[in-house]
DNA sequence: GTGAAAGCGCTAACAT
DNA sequence: ATGTTAGCGCTTTCAC
């Protein structure tokens, strides 16, 4: 007799299992939970019953009666971009090498749509969250204060924070480039950069850059793309610039991905980088070190990010993590190629 | 006097809100699935007490009770390749928008990795599941067939497949640019290749190349990184290539990033392209369009795809789909350029 | 070490 | 249209 199919739910249950092996439903919860403290003989009776039903505990089930459910939000801008995919991806192995599982949304670089990620994440009552970044509503906040739960804030670092941050300063970046630039004498410059509005860190990143090189007597134009690093209109506007500004002696890119569409640009111009223009960009995306010439960049530690994030919200559920251990500033590296 | 703290869970349930609204339970549940059926004033009521309580329902309690759970796994190699990625935001888009939580993993490439992530998925019990491509495991068919959860095979085509199936065949990419590049007279030709054993659709889509070719009486020289597209490595296997295979002329790569280190490894050796060598990629990623020359590509349908995995997927959980709009072919197109 | 019993917070009949 | 009741499948005291 074929047994009956229940609607679309899972078929066998751990009473199932418990009345297969002789034992009871709460002797194979322990079983499952703490293994050790089950007798030996009943934990083969057990298992080798699990394993003739094929039986898969419910998580829905075991996250509401003990009420903590090993479930971690996380909350990107976008995964298409290879920075933050790169540190989900890490953080994703680490977390759930612990036994938890990720829910992952895309905010769309927007408050609002945040907010609501955060709402629906929330019902999921989430044993931590990370976020990126230090922008959210006021309505964000609330929902994060009132419900205590762990939170990390990751990519960035600077500002006080909700509860945990790992990251980097942004600022420190632009600063970084911009030293690097005023070392070999060149002081013209200019900033080409992803929109501001999409993009608060390469924001950052170019008010650290301005700061330093105007402070050293030197000056910065700043060509600002309409959306996300677009190839197409990064050449165009990269022609524009060198145009109206023939003075200019090294181009910052608030990416690598704008930094190649530089390149090409000064190729097709058969302008020679850096012997006419120095070119830097941020990311040290794979291919950098390939291009004609080599591009000089910034190593963001996205790997470290999922890494220290996993680490920090772990460690915050099982012990008191004190005020300094909370804030982490992971630092970049200046990686220095040929083409500036 | 302040609320008491309940460890690390939910603060205000469901009952609380029906107190404080002055209505039963069951009503403020029936208010919260189908409000049209509650009357207006208590409907006022019960929002008012939401709102004030700052009620957010218990996913997981729901899930339990109504053995539904709205949500959907989502399996992919590895969500740090654009174009997985570019797909799975817009599937979680869809997906959202229609009231389904994604639950995403990585595989690896990895057949033993992927088994891990369905069982741990179904321990979901999901609404749906999408995995990528048609490589599973014989364990992870027998989960599958077994769970009777509908599923989508997305990013391939041309194989039965376990139930439903929205993709192009990589084959007939490999066709289509041999068969441009025939057209052009070239026949001494190679095919640089992320390792095969991460990317079986590269793999397809060499033999659909290689077979072209050979058919038309020419010769393909495979060369094969030792893993993903490497910059570097792809620059110096190319130089080794040439030197080889002199007669060479014409490139194609097993992705966009494999073409642009092909590309600039032909710069670095002063080879003109097209003239001297024909480079060919897949992806049309979006640098493709400025690359010096511009990059002779496919486009994959990235979106598509997950808009229409998304919509399949959906319609399969409400109405019975037959046969044939079971299986999606969405083909791709050939982006010339001047590179080939 | 093992089992009985009481929920976890919600949904879904069913009654009214 | 609203309330009552009985679970969903598991975890967690608490006896034994």
């Amino acid at each position: 007799m074929a047994k009956r199919q229940r609607r679309g739910s899972q078929r066998v249950t751990m009473g199932e299992v418990a009345r297969l092996a002789d034992v009871s439903p709460s002797t194979v919860s322990l079983y499952l939970r703490r293994p050790d403290e089950v007798s030996a003989h009943r934990a083969e009776q057990i298992q080798s019953a699990i394993d003739r039903l094929g039986y898969l505990p419910n998580v829905m089930a075991g996250g509401l009666a003990s009420s903590r459910s090993r479930v971690i939000g996380v909350l990107v801008p976008t995964v298409t971009n290879s920075f933050f995919s790169e540190t989900l991806e890490t953080l994703e192995r680490h977390l759930r090498d612990a036994g938890y599982q990720l829910l992952i949304g895309n905010t769309e670089f927007d408050e609002a749509r945040e907010e609501e990620l955060v709402r629906s994440i929330l019902s999921w009552n989430p044993a931590g969250l990370v976020l990126t970044g230090f922008g959210h509503s006021r309505k964000t906040h609330a929902l994060l204060s009132q419900s205590a739960t762990p939170v990390v804030e990751m990519w960035d670092y600077g500002q006080p924070g909700l509860d945990m941050v790992v990251g980097f300063s942004h600022h420190a970046c632009g600063r970084l480039i911009a030293e690097h630039l005023l070392a070999q004498g060149r002081r013209r410059t200019a900033f080409v950069s992803t929109h501001f509005q999409r993009d608060v860190r390469a924001q950052n990143r170019y008010h650290g850059f301005r700061d330093t090189v105007e402070a050293a007597g030197g000056t910065v134009v700043l060509q600002q793309l309409s959306g996300r690093s677009h190839a197409e209109e990064t050449g165009r506007l990269t022609g524009e610039l060198l145009e109206a500004h023939p003075e200019i002696e090294a181009i910052a890119c608030s990416n690598d991905m704008v930094a190649l569409g530089v390149l090409f640009e000064c190729q097709r111009q058969g302008l020679a980088i850096p012997a006419r223009v120095a070119v830097a960009g941020f990311g040290n995306l794979d291919f950098t070190a390939s291009t004609v010439p080599p591009l000089t960049t910034i190593e963001p530690p996205r790997h470290e990010i999922g890494r220290r994030t996993a680490r920090l919200l772990l460690d915050s559920l099982t012990r008191r993590i004190d005020g300094d251990a909370r804030r982490l500033d992971l630092g970049v590296r200046l990686v220095v190629r040929e083409s500036a």
